[in-house]
DNA sequence: TTTATAATTGTAACAATTACAGAAATGGAA
DNA sequence: TTCCATTTCTGTAATTGTTACAATTATAAA
């Protein structure tokens, strides 16, 4: 209630018009921070939004990419997924459980030479390997 | 020649049955270190091979990955790039020429908390901004 | 040479994404 | 309000990168 007063305040300010679907994925994107695919949003939100096309999907997301209000996480190659902290943070993804967890790292002592006097615009960080939990699994079946 | 003897070896060492097929691809890999795409690998290699399928390139890649002698890089969401340098090392992607660079870090004094007893298996750090040469060309002109 | 196995090829299938055109919604001006 | 222009949304078709699969070809041991 408050919350899409919230969304759709900071989506005029943005400069984004707030229709309906936009400020309802929005809401999804802040509410469910696990970095959703297309395809897990367009399913989550077509039971409440029954005319929602995958397109609209696309598209709302395209422009949040753009107005920087999200941002795209390539850590798999195979799909892409979405994040509305667009502040400069790591992923990790569990090759065994497929859930990705947020890090922080601190980016100002990677002390890189070849590229000083490069225009840094993003920084992604991308690890992969075995979470916490799925170690203890396999510790008790070992 | 002499390259190609040391690819075969190579490829033997780590239990690849050395096919020309694959002998050709593993040297444009490593004589062409600007992270091709397989659609560059096969126009490349064509001329060359003239019966070469693109299937061929896509399974030996495959291949080399799963023998972790080549990478996969997936700085961008449209299509997979692949790397004969498996070391850690992070990449940077000019968005205006489009050419992707290396440079290394020290992922030792990243300082990361959150995931300190997770097993780390792979770790790429991807950048992306404007490279040294498109500033100056951007500089002139303005 | 025969025969089994592995590698390569070409085509079809698949999945994620984009293009596009028509329908619906929105927001003034008359 | 009605009319009209513009924006947004929708559904389908097209495109693109990738994978599946079956048939062909190459390899190497018996
Ligand atoms: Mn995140
Ligand atoms: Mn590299
Ligand atoms: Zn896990
Ligand atoms: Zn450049």
């Amino acid at each position: 209630m408050e919350q899409i007063q919230n969304i759709e305040n900071y989506l005029t300010n943005v400069g984004i018009k707030p229709s309906y679907q936009r400020m309802k994925i929005y809401e999804y994107l802040i509410e469910n921070m696990n970095h959703p695919t297309v395809e897990m949003i367009y399913k989550d939100l077509s039971p409440h939004i029954p005319t929602l096309s995958k397109t609209t999907v696309y598209n709302t997301l395209k422009l949040f990419v753009d107005k920087e209000i999200t941002q795209i996480i390539t850590i798999e190659d195979t799909e892409a997924r979405f994040d509305a902290d667009t502040s400069t943070h790591g992923h990790f993804k569990c090759i065994k459980c497929g859930k990705i967890f947020d890090f922080s790292f601190d980016k100002t002592n990677l002390n890189i030479k070849q590229i000083e006097n490069f225009d840094i615009q993003q920084t992604h960080l991308y690890i992969k390997g075995i979470c916490e939990n799925c170690k203890n699994i396999d510790k008790k079946n070992n």
